[in-house]
DNA sequence: CGTCTCGTTGAGAGTTTTCAATGTAAGTGG
DNA sequence: CCACTTACATTGAAAACTCTCAACGAGACG
């Protein structure tokens, strides 16, 4: 559980097993069924979390009380409603878990002083951020000048796997489409480009 | 010039007098004319860059050669094509002065080595980062779920001093929106809410 | 004065959404 | 294990929204 935490912070940075070990004793543990909130709109987020297993989505809820997806958390990922956390004022984001779930969490008092105690963490942050910016920047333009069938289309073919284990209205709203549009796509490209089909019956 | 970098860092760390005398060996100036390249797709984004004075677009071009803006930076913003500069590949973006505009720019060694010899440079753009990163998020959200309208509106609620200084034509672009498009929503917004006159002349 | 940039307007085309109905698979409780 | 409910996907038709194309006007700048 911490081993997935401790291994993907060195994958970005070095840490002495003494700071291993005092990194433990800043973070909870905390677990969701499937639909369970981690946060829901007008609460503070109190905690910015980590997961070590499972997977949620951050969504935001329109006057129609529809989903917009803003982001998928899967192993490994952090996630919160980020600006809720720094400035512990209301969240405008849902968090719940799309699949049974555990977290490793941290209250925002804990996350700073981590990182003066760590300061090396600052580095990690400074570098997961950083990456997590270039991602964020792609979709930005992917919504803004992508079509439809482009958004899709891309989407699936920079995450296969996420395709096949989350359904596809939630992808749908993640992309800013309507599932029914997502739905003729898919079968737009199943006509055009027929999958290979590699374990032939025949 | 580099007072401005030197107080915008203040704005979230604390400095030496020795740190803010390093610091200013890393980067060096550079200067553009309105509509100078910064950086052109399929280069090799060298540098990051400080806005000191001016400002800038960021812009992805696509088949039909139409601008999509991606960003504005403005004076002590800090831009690149974030993706190229990180892995030295061959930038996607185009970035070009809206006005003249003054940089202080660093490479990619010297961003690493800056953050090597003054740590708390680690902890600065992680604070940078995650500011930028709350309002990244809210833009895709933005994107995704709001109507022209709405976006037009959010927008110039949050920035009316951009408004002032950009062309509408660019901000449509910033916004994912054809320009015609704009002009009508604003046509539409002052036949609904004309504006205050707070200088009536008669 | 001519050119270029920016903004406006109209009409038609195109894309995507909405609404409503239906089908299917999967999970739940008896 | 079956019956029932819920979640997910598909389809069609109409409506809504936004874009495209084309033309025109105004202002800035050299």
């Amino acid at each position: 559980m911490f081993d997935i935490l401790i291994s993907h912070i060195q994958n970005k940075v070095r840490l002495t097993e003494a700071e291993k070990k005092d990194l433990q004793s800043f973070f909870s543990a905390k677990n969701l069924k499937r639909k369970e909130f981690l946060l829901q709109e007008g609460e503070v987020c109190t905690h910015l979390s980590f997961v070590s297993k499972g997977l949620l989505k951050s969504y935001f809820e329109d006057e129609k009380g529809g989903e917009n997806i803003n982001m998928f958390a899967f192993e490994g990922w952090w996630i919160s409603d980020f600006k809720s956390f720094i400035s512990q004022e209301k969240a405008v984001l849902n968090i719940d878990a799309v699949e049974e779930t555990e977290l490793l969490i941290i209250t925002l008092n804990d996350y700073e002083n981590l990182m003066l105690k760590i300061p090396v963490m600052d580095r990690y942050f400074r570098i997961l951020y950083q990456n997590s910016l270039v991602t964020k920047d792609y979709r930005l333009i992917a919504s803004n000048s992508f079509t439809a069938e482009e958004k899709y289309l891309e989407f699936s073919k920079k995450n296969p796997e996420v395709i096949k284990r989350i359904p596809h209205n939630l992808i749908a709203s993640f992309l800013g489409l309507a599932p029914e549009t997502v739905s003729r796509i898919r079968k737009k490209l199943l006509l055009k480009k027929p999958t290979l089909n590699l374990n032939p019956e025949y």
